[in-house]
DNA sequence: ATACACCCTGTAGCAACTACAGGGTCAAGC
DNA sequence: GCTTGACCCTGTAGTTGCTACAGGGTGTAT
C-alpha cells in the first residue's frame, strides 16, 4: 500500500491542470500509471518528478518535441551530453530570432501610434501606415 | 469585361498563398468575390487593397480579430480613431510583455548553456537546471 | 441515501493557417 | 481534336499545445 497520488494531486503539485496530465499521458511524454481499483490513475514520485520536468521544459519555451527528446537524452545518464547542448542552443537561437522580430515590430508599432494625432479614422496614420500604397 | 485577378495572380500579388486566400474568405476576412463562367474567382483592385491591408497587419503581429475590427473602423471615414489608436495600443503593449517575457527566458537559457561543461549527461548542467529538487 | 468533489473516456474547439484528395477549367502545342 | 500541364474548385484533416465539454462512474461525508 505505497502512499499513490491522483491525477488530481499531480496535477496540483505541479501546476498543471488535469487535462494537460493525461494530455501529456496521450502524447507519450508522461507513462501511463498504474491503476486503482476504481480505475483511478496512481502515480508515484518518478511521475511526479518527470512531470515537473516537462513542466519547467515548457515554461522555459521548448516544444514538446524538444522535450521529448530532452527526456530521453536525460536517461542515457552516461552519453556525453553534446546533444543536450544542441538543443538548448538551438531553442536559444530561436527565442534570440524571436526576440530580434519583436523589437523591430516594437518599433513600427511605436512610431505608428506616436504619428496618430487621434483625428478622424480619414486621416488615421495608423490605417494610413497599415494601407497599401495606391500603385 | 474589366481585367480581373485569379486567385493565383491575388496571391502573387500579396506574398499570400492561395489557400490562405480562400480561409480568408471564409473567415470573412475577404469578401468573396464574382466568379468567371468557369466558377473561378475573378477579383478586382478592392480586393488587392484588402488583402494587401490584412497581410501588413498580420505581418505587425494582429490577430485576425484585431485585423476585422480595424478593417471595420478603417470604413468609417469620419469617426474619431481612437478605437484604432486603442487597438494598436494594446498589441503594442502585448508585444512588449512578450519581449520581457522572451529576455528573461534568452537570460535562463543563456545561463545555463554556459554552465554546460558538456561532460555526460549524468552531470549535465541543462538537465540538472531542468530537473525538480529533490525534496 | 444523497450530495458533492473528484475521476473516467472520448470528442470537439481555439489560432491561423497548410496540405491533401478528388475533381473541373483553360490555353498551348501537335 | 486531343492531350498535357498549370491552374482552379470544394471539402476535409492535419499542425501545436492545450482546453472544454458531454455523459458517465467513484469515493466519502453527512
Amino acid at each position: 500500500m505505497t502512499t499513490h497520488l491522483t491525477i488530481g494531486e499531480l496535477a496540483r503539485g505541479t501546476g498543471t491542470k488535469v487535462e494537460t496530465v493525461r494530455f501529456y499521458e496521450k502524447s507519450g511524454l508522461l507513462p501511463a500509471p498504474g491503476r486503482t481499483a476504481g480505475n483511478y490513475r496512481a502515480y508515484g514520485p518518478s511521475h511526479l518528478s518527470r512531470l515537473s520536468f516537462i513542466r519547467r521544459s515548457r515554461d522555459l519555451g521548448f516544444s514538446l518535441d524538444q522535450v521529448r527528446e530532452l527526456l530521453d537524452l536525460a536517461d542515457e545518464r552516461d552519453r556525453s551530453c553534446e546533444a543536450i547542448d544542441a538543443i538548448a542552443k538551438a531553442h536559444l537561437a530561436e527565442v534570440e530570432r524571436k526576440i530580434a522580430d519583436l523589437t523591430a515590430l516594437r518599433q513600427e508599432l511605436d512610431r505608428m501610434i506616436t504619428q496618430c494625432g487621434c483625428g478622424t479614422v480619414a486621416d488615421c496614420r495608423i490605417i494610413d501606415a497599415l494601407s497599401p500604397r495606391v500603385a
